[in-house]
RNA sequence: GCCGGAGUGGCGGAAUUGGUAGACGCGCACGACUCAAAAUCGUGUCUGCUUUGCAGGUGUGGGUUCGACUCCCACCUCCGGCACCA
């Protein structure tokens, strides 16, 4: 083994070093130019295996070359500290949250440091920790202050048998994860942000992330879910109610046959009051309601669909534009959560109105044709859905879709009967968890004033340490009386707080700005460094991400904006979003037993090569699949890059390259070309979505080409392209690049180094290979000097053996020259 | 079902605006060194064939073009997200 590099001494070396020299400690006040490099920030559950680690060495690396690059760099890091397993763990192996939490950062931290990579520690945030939700907290009492915040009745996964609430993710197939009994929706008075308020300017802005993946845009605006539409009210008969309906669709309003109604819509059980059939339709609803609820779970497991289920109520409403009587149903088919909870049917033009219709036996009424052809009911397979003509609609006949419904929309509010409207999907954020791991929301209750907000004065809320996880009740919280009971700050009297804390994305949707001031006891952070250093640079983490916590910051940033606390609108200039790591084409989790750690081949092949190999494994925006043994790969090819600094600096390769005194001047004029060349294709990589493959790939080239001419080459131009190798790893490798650097004889820690650039006049050639087709098939290739005319190329094209065998006597109809890179000659 | 992404050698993956498909690495084979092995170095490695060369080849079938992994149409498969969004 004793020619094989030795990185567990150099490792531990350059990492003391990196850590000693504070080469990482951001000074925010300095005028270079500055660069925020922000990686999401990890919750602490339990050691990372390599498929984390792929985050945080791109991470390292974006950071390392940006300082090279010479930008003021901030990486800070922090922890994502609350949330469900700590209180499982918790319940299962009776430790504190807290102490669970704290040991696996410890951990964690240790781990990231064996990699080499480096953070300004002295700016970490645990967000867990009453420093840092005290001002969660403050932001929630903003939110109220200005209506942002306030309460409704909301439904939650309930477990009957661990009297419990239950999060989405414990809910399998309708069952608790835990008992296997059947969960129950119930509804509880809970806190929510007003996201709604802000959905059209969430999805405008979206215009103004042009360094964002386009598909982390489309999902955003998908989610966003903006409808341009048109609410209609249609009176039921004989009584004073009027259903409210929202389409998009108004053109089709003539062919609306029936009216569909959700489970859970408001009105069904005035409707069905004097209706004989009362029970049987309640009894249905019931039933109904806990299947949609289920059926959701089940669907999405097995990708069916559910069968549609519906009931008359007996009753029936008027469609205001042509006062027909049409029946009112209750279905499954309709969700409650969108819209208002009812819509108007129209089968012909609908697929799901369609299917129910025919179910059914309800009037399928045609409205709509295509341009150029007539359609009848008879020739109605599923519903046509395009647009089209209106037809069977009074005075509207002729008009086009969209005319049309412009057009009935207008004609309803002239009547009061109607209006256009727009309608989002987005709903409101439902930020109380009754829960203990998180941070409690700052809100008391008192008999005589109401709901009165803990003043700023007396935060932080203090999460009471040490509680008792009876797997009984709501929060744990609850039955600690010196949380619970409190003296009303207004009237003094005797008061109650909230147990509930907040959703742990609220701590994750503003973190980014504590980092400017981590320390602050006076404020959440200090505005005039959070305006010079924000917006993030660059955002670095998971696609499973790109909707909920992206838009919620993105949240808290505009509200923030609008409070005058930040002049940017936006928290993320650029965001970069990482492919999983895959082994086995799963998904690498502890779960599937697939899991590889790093530990083992740190131990083995030290730190570097497995930075190497992580970042060789495919395009990082991608996901990669794993494989240890090509880890080899990158362990060999450092072992290489080793032997040859080490040869060319030794005294025996100094006389030996005296002595071998056969110059050759075309090989120096390549091993320079190549060394331009390579740092010219790294830099172009790497600032092009960080392709680091492709990097890599570059740089092994010319150190394939360094090896092969490293006698032949002239010294200074060998000595060149022996530093642009060193330089150029030293972001992906940067331990044993920093040990060749000293071995080269620099006294300057290669981060101190310039990023190289390219000299153009170095890649100029004087030939160039072009590749010569005969009717766009490959012939053969030819080696030209640089810049002939045309014409000379056509001539020398036309005077090759190989060429002359194809063209023969044939007329040339073209001949296509692309300069420096191909002819073709189309006979 | 809908939305988004992808499909290239035995494998991970290159090919930047349509211009020499398979860079770089893994694996494999052979050779050198060695008593031997490991390590290292060198050579070869898309497929087929009548092997100086020719033909085919980027999920499938069509199309546009002098020329298509790249653009257009239809389809198939896989991965991720969502749940009938009126």
């Amino acid at each position: 083994m004793s020619d094989k590099y030795p990185f567990k001494k150099i490792e531990k070396k350059w990492q003391k070093f990196w850590e000693e020299q504070g080469f990482f400690k951001t000074d925010l006040e300095s005028d270079l130019k500055k660069f925020y490099c922000l990686m999401m920030f990890p919750y602490p559950s339990s050691a990372l295996h390599v498929g984390h680690g792929r985050n945080y060495i791109l991470g390292d690396a974006v950071a390392r070359y940006k300082k090279m690059k010479g930008f003021n760099v901030l990486t800070p890091m922090g922890w994502d500290a609350f949330g469900l397993p700590a209180e499982n763990q918790a319940i299962k192996r009776n430790i504190p949250p807290a102490e669970w939490t704290f040991s696996n950062i410890k951990k964690i931290k240790k781990q990231l440091s064996t990699w080499g990579i480096c953070y300004d520690w002295d700016r970490e945030v645990t967000s867990c920790k009453p420093e840092y939700y005290k001002w969660t907290q403050w932001l929630f009492l903003k939110l109220y202050k200005h209506g942002l915040a306030y309460k409704k009745k909301a439904s939650v996964n309930w477990c009957p048998s661990c009297q419990t609430v239950l999060a989405n993710e414990q809910v399998v197939s309708g069952r608790c994860e835990r008992c296997n009994s059947e969960v129950e929706q119930r509804e509880l008075e809970q806190w929510f942000f007003k996201v709604t308020d802000y959905a059209q300017r969430l999805l405008d802005d979206l215009k103004l992330l042009d360094n964002w993946p386009e598909r982390v845009k489309i999902m955003q605006n998908n989610w966003i879910g903006k409808s341009k539409g048109c609410m209609i009210k249609f009176p039921v008969v004989d009584s004073d109610n009027i259903l409210e309906c929202f389409t998009t669709r108004a053109d089709t309003l003539f062919g609306a046959t029936y009216l569909v109604l959700a489970p859970g819509h408001s009105l069904i059980d005035e409707l069905i009051f004097d209706s004989p059939d009362a029970e049987k339709i309640k009894d249905f609803v019931r039933k109904v309601k806990k299947e949609v609820y289920q059926g959701a779970n089940i669907a999405r497991n097995f990708r069916e669909e559910i069968e549609k289920k519906g009931i008359f109520t007996g009753k029936f409403a008027v469609n205001p534009v042509n006062n027909e009587k049409i029946p009112i149903w209750v279905s499954n088919y309709v969700l409650s959560e969108y819209g208002t909870g009812a819509i108007m049917a129209v089968p012909a033009h609908d697929q799901r109105d369609f299917e129910f219709a025919k179910k059914y036996n309800l009037p399928i009424k045609i409205v709509i044709k295509p341009e150029n052809k007539d359609l009848g009911v008879k020739d109605l397979n599923s519903a046509f859905e395009d647009e089209g003509i209106m037809i069977n609609s009074g005075d509207f006949n002729g008009l086009k879709s969209k005319e049309g419904a412009n057009k009935v929309a207008e004609f309803l509010e002239n009547k009061s009967a109607g209006k256009k409207k727009i309608q989002y999907r987005l709903k409101d954020w439902l930020i109380s968890r009754q829960r203990y791991w998180g941070a409690p929301i700052p809100i008391i209750y008192c008999d005589k004033c109401g709901i009165v907000p803990v003043p700023e004065k007396d935060l932080p809320v203090v999460l009471p340490e040490t509680v008792e996880f009876k797997p009984t009740g709501e929060s744990p919280l609850k039955d600690v009386k010196s949380f619970i009971e409190v003296k009303c700050p207004k009237c003094g009297g005797n008061a109650k707080r909230e147990s509930d804390t907040m959703d742990t994305f609220v701590d994750s949707s503003w973190y980014f700005l504590r980092y400017i001031s981590p320390n602050d006891d006076d404020k959440a952070f200090d505005k005039d460094l959070v305006n010079k250093w924000l917006p993030v640079d660059q955002y670095i983490g998971g696609v499973e991400h790109a909707i909920l916590h992206l838009l919620y910051a993105r949240f808290i940033v505009k509200v923030l904006y609008d409070m005058k606390f930040v002049d940017f609108k936006e928290p993320f200039e650029k965001l970069f979003t990482q492919g999983m790591v895959v082994k086995d084409g799963k998904k690498m989790s502890k779960s599937k037993g697939n899991v590889v750690d790093p530990a083992d081949l740190i131990e083995r092949y030290g730190a570097d090569t497995v930075r190497l190999y992580t970042l060789f494994i495919g395009p990082p925006e991608k996901d990669a699949e794993w494989s240890d043994k090509a880890v080899e790969g990158a362990w060999r090819f450092l072992n290489r890059v080793w032997r040859l600094v080490r040869q060319v600096i030794s005294d025996k390769y100094q006389v030996a390259s005296k002595k071998n005194q056969q110059r050759d001047d075309a090989n120096t004029r390549e091993l320079k070309r190549k060394t331009h060349e390579t740092i010219k294709n790294v830099t172009e990589d790497i600032e092009r979505d960080f392709h680091f493959n492709t990097a890599i790939a570059s740089i092994m080239e010319l150190v394939n080409l360094t090896q092969s001419s490293k006698l032949k080459a002239e010294r200074k131009v060998l000595k060149e392209a022996i530093e642009t190798i060193v330089i150029l790893l030293s972001p992906f490798v940067p331990h044993i690049s920093e040990e060749l650097w000293q071995k080269l004889g620099y006294k300057n820690s290669i981060l101190t180094e310039k990023w190289p650039v390219y000299d153009k006049k170095a890649l100029e050639k004087e030939e160039v290979e072009i590749a010569v087709q005969v009717n766009g098939k490959l012939r053969t290739t030819l080696k030209i000097p640089v810049d002939l005319t045309d014409k000379e190329i056509k001539k020398m094209v036309l005077d090759n053996e190989k060429i002359k065998k194809y063209v023969d006597d044939k007329e040339i109809k073209k001949f296509i020259v692309i300069p420096n890179k191909l002819v073709n000659v189309v006979v």
